[in-house]
DNA sequence: CGCAAAATAGAACGATCGTTCTTTTTTGTG
DNA sequence: CACAAAAAAGAACGATCGTTCTATTTTGCG
């Protein structure tokens, strides 16, 4: 019943107050985030429905019922795992992007840090992709916390893209909603063969179809790589 | 340790002997078959590892260990359903494409199919999908058996691409494998969208998008869909 | 029918699960 | 230092899990 279904939109980690601070978290915050920081590594692997209170608790050497009074029920405990996730998501492919220039610029980027990050969850897995597995048939507060999260991460791709083609780099057919689809066919691919069946070309072919797919959408002057790297700020066309 | 890794190349359920054939089965193979059937329906579910003995039971109307009588262990439950998933996939998808002609009419053939089920499976799960994300990081014999099965299959989409390009359908700069990986990334890109995020587009999207591929592929000749009506052929930019 | 073999049921096992309740320890503060 | 509040531990609960062992029922066949 408790809620907390959350992502409202967030600040960058930079200037959030308080969390992690040290100073001002007094000892309960601090081993509540330790446990979290725990649980998100088991819940990576082993997945959200996996996670048990018990061996988060031989984890992080504490006992059941001392983990578990931090969350008085396990969905709780799962909502919190989502929730971190979800912030360390946004602060390593949302934040990044949005000092690219609108427009293809920071579509790139987005997509560049999406496959740096599922680079590395090819090795811890990636919460929003084994959730959506997992919920994809049970109600309750999880699955609405996990839709939540990935509704607002995928809503921000769609409107990056919506602005690539307001600032002219898209040609005038190309449908917005389609094209943040076979971007997000990508990283699912990406994630299937490389994770399950161990295909190392995989990360390529990823690479591959995002130009591909920029060369079909995109006007013939803005569909080539950028060759100049990371910062270029907000240069208007 | 049992193995029965299995897909190795399959007869069409219509040439295939004895299974399913009532006369010949005795009745422990029938009410094996029945739990099988049974056993497949909660795990497109709730997933290969949600799959328990004791829910199984209660839905055959059987006990407990009538039911595990015919398997020995959990894990070859498990295998028995991934080798009928496997048959009837094999069957819905495969085989029938396999009467098309070879090249393009049997890549888009393979397609269909493979839509047509997933869209059904919207409803009820793919176990190639949720078990890839259970298994992932579980190594054994259910995972063998799975990656297997997985393996055999795009392989065969693989092999229809191959003979595509052969018969002069695709251009001559056509990778197979990178159009195979976007074809996987569609499919799994529907399932996602339309399974967990419930969004109604999501069908037309990978068919769109199924197009774009062929668009890019394919050589202007034989890029425009079977039944005209969709697109104007496109000359090539 | 009669009888061995196959199939199914029943009961119990140890383990683990999430959760509750009670007790002990630790913390922050006047 | 004292003391209340917060945090953590400990023990126990009912449930369910896969599995094993033994008993009962059903089947196929001479």
């Amino acid at each position: 019943m408790s809620v907390s279904s959350l992502p409202v939109p967030l600040l960058p980690a930079s200037v959030r107050p308080g969390v992690r601070a040290g100073k001002a978290m007094q000892k309960g915050q601090q081993t509540k985030q330790a446990i979290v920081d725990a649980a998100l590594g088991l819940a990576t692997q082993i997945g959200l429905e996996g996670l048990s209170i018990g061996a988060l608790a031989e984890v992080t050497q504490m006992s059941k019922s001392g983990v578990f009074a931090h969350f008085g029920s396990r969905e709780e405990l799962q909502i919190s795992v989502i929730r971190e996730y979800y912030t360390r998501f946004s602060d390593e492919v949302f934040f990044p992007a949005m000092n690219e220039a609108r427009g293809l610029p920071r579509v790139r980027s987005l997509f560049a840090h999406w496959m740096k990050r599922v680079a590395v969850e090819i090795q811890s897995g990636c919460i929003f992709i084994s959730g959506a597995v997992e919920f994809d048939d049970r109600p309750g507060p999880v699955r609405d916390a996990l839709a939540s999260s990935v509704k607002t991460w995928l809503a921000a791709l769609y409107r990056a893209v919506v602005q690539a083609k307001g600032e002219g780099h898209l040609n005038d057919d190309a449908d917005e909603e389609q094209m943040a689809f076979e971007i997000h066919g990508l990283i699912l691919a990406l994630h299937y063969e490389a994770r399950f069946l161990k295909h190392p070309a995989a990360i390529h072919h990823a690479n591959t179809g995002f130009e591909n797919i920029l060369a079909r959408y995109g006007t013939a002057v803005s569909a080539k790589p950028a060759r100049s790297s990371k910062s270029n700020p907000r240069s208007k066309d």
